[in-house]
DNA sequence: ATCTTTACCAGTCACCTGTATTATGTCACT
DNA sequence: AGTGACATAATACAGGTGACTGGTAAAGAT
């Protein structure tokens, strides 16, 4: 054979250059002779690696999770060595709403794929999952918080949770440009402050 | 000429077409020929009233805006004579959320739109519009309240707001059926109750 | 040295898209 | 009666789509 090849390296590339497409052009542009392009590979070269469509999509959420996540774990070291949940909660919203290039394309590619999933019963199901295992994050951080006295203890652990999910719906405001970035996270700051005590 | 007909009530039959559509099998199926169908028209007659897809979606968008304000209109009501402004923002955030047929074919109409927006100048500057205008009746209602008293004067008028507008953040999590409407409902009260003084 | 597997590519297929064209009614008005 | 604006339909067109084909080359295995 040619010189054997890291499929694994060359998926993720073509994942990326379809991160790029979604981000630049918008999720109808991202056709495979598109991404194609984007990668710099032939089409036929983009569907050795990917038997279908679908399966590139595919391939590219869990690649667009895992870079997400990464941004998120690459951060919490700027937090310092214990940090608060307070800042971990800010610092994961930041990430999921479109306030730099990066988690801006992420948060493109996320808005079309969940609009996709809608009508599709196994994108749905996947696209289901990663956002529960969001929320799981999330609640168990403020069920710690609350444990360790950060949080009022008459809180509703799922209410709670669940209010600091909504405030990804700062995304349509910031991509339309109804209010700044500076608003969103003043905002953030504003709701983390009533949620911890002191 | 034939029997004359009423223009106007031929489109909004088609947009309401297009609604349904949308709602059923997603925006990209949301073609000239099946909206034709899903309206019962040939797609000729579909092009008599409307020159282009572009004109057809900018009528059903204007359409569906309509249609939820006056949902939410004809709801007011229920709350009687002078209603208190947090039943009106709860009422209004209920419209909003895909919690009943109606405003889930509302919201998914409008998600698709907002992303198609985002790559393309025409459409993004008559969505930002559309939000501004929803963001300052908001802003106006929380203004009015803060005047009368029924909210603590020192809260800040801007981030209350956009509090309220990120409560639409909901959306993908009922849409996946991450979290049910009642808990969508719950956190929504919550955070109304914490809002409103007494 | 031959075989088999992997990598890649140009071309083709059937299908679907928005738009344009053409034809044929239908009715009001002069 | 006929003329002209409107309503509706059927069809054609050019472009783009995902998927598939056969073929060529490279390199490890036998």
């Amino acid at each position: 054979m040619p010189k054997l090849v890291d499929r694994r390296e060359r998926r993720e590339a073509i994942a990326h250059a379809l991160w790029r497409v979604v981000d630049r052009d918008g999720w109808s542009k991202a056709t495979m002779r598109e991404v194609a392009q984007e990668a710099g590979v032939s089409l036929g070269q983009l569907q050795h690696y990917f038997s279908s469509r679908t399966a590139m999509l595919t391939f590219a959420m869990e690649f667009d999770a895992k870079a997400t996540s990464d941004r998120i774990a690459g951060s919490l070291p700027t937090l310092g060595g214990q940090p608060h949940p307070r800042q971990v909660l800010r610092l994961v919203l930041a990430e999921m709403l479109p306030l730099h290039p990066e988690a801006r394309a992420s948060s493109r590619l996320n808005a079309a794929y969940v609009l996709e999933a809608l009508h599709d019963e196994t994108l749905r199901n996947q696209a289901g999952v990663g956002l529960r295992e969001g929320r799981s994050m999330v609640r168990e951080l403020l069920r710690q918080a609350i444990a360790d006295g950060r949080i009022d203890e008459d809180r509703d652990l799922e209410i709670e949770t669940d209010l600091i999910l909504s405030l990804t719906g700062f995304t349509p405001l910031l991509e339309l440009g109804v209010i700044q970035p500076a608003a969103a996270l003043n905002a953030i700051d504003a709701h983390l402050d009533r949620l911890f005590t002191g």
